[in-house]
DNA sequence: AAGTCTTTAGGACATATGTCCTTTCAGAAA
DNA sequence: TTTCTGAAAGGACATATGTCCTAAAGACTT
């Protein structure tokens, strides 16, 4: 990831309305940082300077094992906030975070926050609101993954993935993704993502054709999936 | 749960040193409550009006399933915070809470709270430092459950319970607690954990006598943890 | 002491999931 | 077109974990 002189941040404040918690002085201290698919942006144990805000493009948060198994916590697109934690806790990067998609991303230093901070009650608000959905929907992520197989996750998966109940954004979604990452991020072996995929199909759930994935039965996916909905 | 006039609030504020988050005019404020062992605190889906402070006493926030399965998400003593989530993102009660122990909360409602954030910023920061460092140990716990098996698991609950290195603190902690409520925390069941304790047996990592248990080889079980710790 | 309840311990079997491997196929590269 | 590569699909087998059940030991009640 790069520093790009080129771009602005200005635009991106209007395009997501963040008049509010970053004020016209505060973004000229701002710089733009622009990536590429697969990219390898952050790596653990990593010390960030900057927090950044995701404004363009799709990146995902994963977790590897010394083993090499690949665990995908979450996927964020803007407006995704990345080093709040670190700012906050001041510790080092937890995660690897990787592009799935070119993107841009506006970042501010830490120095200068810690004066945001002081001056200007909303970008604390914000921060705080951020973390606190990031804590919830980790928590919910959390129990479900504990206390469900494989298939009720995946259903929960596919409900919160088309939550419009027209199965058309899934679809949407999912193309770019392959069945590899999604069993990353169900938290599960490509094999046995298969299986469960397979049964979905026989059971008139799912169909599948060449690859794509389309939901026939989005009353069962609802039974199955159990009220439990990724957020 | 009860509200308990007997009770000043001042001495525990002092105790914690609370006076930079909680200055004199607020602490009037602020009720006292007390419960007993195995009362139930919070049920989910309860709307909440008050934010909690564990000030005495030990309480466990967990998930029960339509299905009636139960999962420990996490075990709360003094200074633990209870509601911060749902004050900040105005949702109900995720979690079930019940007491451990006899034990004591401080009571600040969310109307008076939201006059402290506006007029006194050490408070904000005290709720964004609570819950980063929430959602970090939920993070960390979440990727070892999705990532290792029960043996893993146990191996890093029974480091970080003995984290001097000595085994005493450890047994001081679980002395309360039984196997049952132990499969609960790991995320397992009953049987299982009783499976992995007897192999840890015959490994030479613990010794069991009489439902006590005793760390023999904390080596062996940093092997095992992989450098994995619950926080 | 007898009865009752909880906790510990573990056998037998079923299910969920992982590992390793092979085949097929579509698209990229030559 | 041929070759190559990565993704998809699934067989065979191993391991992790769950469910159901039984038995024994304490702890507590009557």
């Amino acid at each position: 990831m790069k520093e790009n002189k080129k771009f602005n941040p200005h635009p991106y404040i209007e395009r997501y309305e963040l008049e509010r918690i970053f004020p016209e002085e505060f973004v000229p201290k701002m710089s733009v940082y622009t990536f590429a698919k697969g990219d390898v942006l952050f790596a653990p144990g990593e010390t960030l300077h900057d927090m950044y805000l995701l404004v363009e493009g799709k990146i995902k948060i994963f977790t590897l094992t010394p083993e090499g198994k690949s665990l995908i916590n979450r996927f964020k697109r803007p407006l995704g906030v990345i080093g709040d934690v670190e700012y906050v806790k001041g510790n080092s990067v937890i995660n690897s975070v990787e592009a799935v998609s070119d993107g841009v991303m506006l970042a501010a230093s830490f120095e200068d926050l810690k004066d945001l901070e002081r001056n200007h009650p909303p970008f604390i608000r914000f921060l705080l609101e951020t973390v606190a959905h990031k804590f919830y929907s980790e928590s919910q992520a959390s129990s479900l993954h504990m206390l469900y197989p494989v298939e009720v996750r995946l259903a929960s998966y596919f409900l919160s993935i088309s939550s419009d109940g027209e199965g058309t954004l899934f679809h949407q979604e999912m193309r770019t993704a392959n069945l590899t990452e999604l069993a990353e991020w169900v938290g599960t072996s490509y094999r046995h993502l298969n299986r469960v995929l397979k049964k979905m199909g026989s059971d008139g759930i799912i169909e599948r054709a060449k690859g794509s994935i389309k939901i026939k039965d989005l009353e069962k996916l609802r039974e199955l999936a159990n009220g439990n909905i990724y957020e």
